[in-house]
DNA sequence: CAGTGGTCTAGACCACTAT
DNA sequence: TAGTGGTCTAGACCACTGA
């Protein structure tokens, strides 16, 4: 007796031969039923044992399937129980702001970044504090203006220890992850690393460069990399605008 | 011949009796040896037949505890290579602000969270627009005040489809999820949710509600909840104090 | 070519759950 | 007790890498 709603698994096409490993097709077909609704939350998936003589393939290759799932949060394992289609985590609020540049493609727009400045400068005070670095210690110093459809929306500015006496390539500059110039340019390689996301307004000089009014709400993130000693070697500080730029989450697992 | 560093099989202290997994105790091992930079990013593990040898456990066994560091992105592996200590990932930008409550307990202060108002409203124009649902309809409609150490820090508004007849308990306040207020009462369950932050100054009604002045920076938090026909059934806004709060994210794996 | 990781099998024993 | 998922074994064959 297996009728767990509209959910069978004769309608699973798993080709045993295939270069696509046999794990990797059920895993999908699992999550393709659970995504349709066939199996619903609460819902037991067929034991292990059963999918396996089913299919006429190994248990271990079906727990290597559900393991798949498990990991996804989609189903739940109760051991001398069985295994359940989860309840969606909606409560989850994570922000992911990866990738700047494809989330501006998405929206159909042109990404690009202008390099404002780049120099060598001496530390002061505050940037002696921040990196952990003795006064007067020669850095880098980057400004750079990310735009959209030529259209300012965030504004960089990054300090990283200058070791090496490398110069800065114009490549450097496409993608500008603080880590990769850090790594090129300091002396020792970031391991780890702090990012604080805050809201702020702008200062005149912002202001003036992403084109908005004085005291704008932005978002303002820093974020500090640290080498294996755990000493801090370099520190950026990024404003986006707060009426362009906008962090979106989902949750669940039915996308249509 | 192995001599990667101070990294040596022998520290390895594996219990093939204990009650803990063999897999677990070992992928444990080869995380702490990362963490205590005893394996360094690029460096190879050992191989897979060779661990397996050492420690006279098979090959599946130790591939699991692989595939745990994998999963963790401390470890890669590449076919007819070998496995090899991963870069830390530090351009990733996830900000986490899941356990609202835990991360203020965390810093030392009392949350708490008061209700302000709760009530059943008709839906106007922009509500039933909001939720997909026809003017009029009952709805209940919550104000929230989150507190620490009895300064405001949050303010939320949420709305949800109140079907059931169902009186709102106290104890739903106390951790004021918008997906299990929705569950109680509206008459289907919530499987997807989406989220959207931004920055936003205070009205005049927040300001007087969380005692800043007018125009304030804040984080505005929307949140809908949809049920399995994609409908719209809740709604929610959270307005947090900009002065008070901030998003952190850590990333790699030298916590000290 | 030998060595590596990736997949898969057909068993085994265990702890746990429900009856 | 019977059935479940969790762990583990000792093999096997494969595709891929590098010399």
């Amino acid at each position: 007796m297996s009728e767990q709603g509209s959910f069978n698994l004769d309608q699973a096409e798993i080709d045993k031969n295939s270069v696509i490993p046999i794990y990797y097709q059920l895993a999908k077909f699992f999550e393709k039923q659970i995504r349709q609704r066939n199996l619903l939350p609460g819902e037991a998936l067929p034991t292990e044992t059963e999918i396996a003589s089913h299919f006429g393939i190994s248990r271990m290759t079906v727990r290597r399937a559900i393991s798949e799932l498990v990991a996804a949060g989609m189903v739940y394992a109760q051991k001398g129980k069985g295994t359940f289609v989860a309840m969606p985590k909606l409560d989850n609020i994570v922000f992911d702001l990866n990738n700047f540049y494809e989330e501006i493609k998405q929206k159909g727009m042109k990404p690009n970044s202008k390099l404002l400045e780049a120099k060598i400068v001496r530390s002061d005070e505050l940037l002696s504090k921040r990196l952990g670095i003795p006064l007067n210690t020669r850095c880098l110093f980057f400004r750079i203006v990310i735009t959209a459809n030529d259209e300012p929306l965030a504004y960089e500015r990054k300090y990283t220890v200058y070791a090496k006496q490398k110069p800065i390539l114009e490549s450097e500059l496409k993608d500008p992850s603080l880590s990769s110039l850090a790594a090129a340019h300091s002396d020792s390689l970031p391991v780890s690393s702090k990012k604080v996301l805050m809201v702020s307004r702008t200062t005149e000089e912002e202001s003036l460069i992403l084109g908005v009014s004085r005291g704008t709400p932005v978002f303002l993130m820093v974020q500090t990399l640290y080498d294996l000693e755990r000493k801090p070697i370099a520190w950026g500080l990024s404003i986006f605008r707060g009426d362009r730029y906008k962090l979106t989450s989902y949750d669940g697992w039915y996308d249509e």
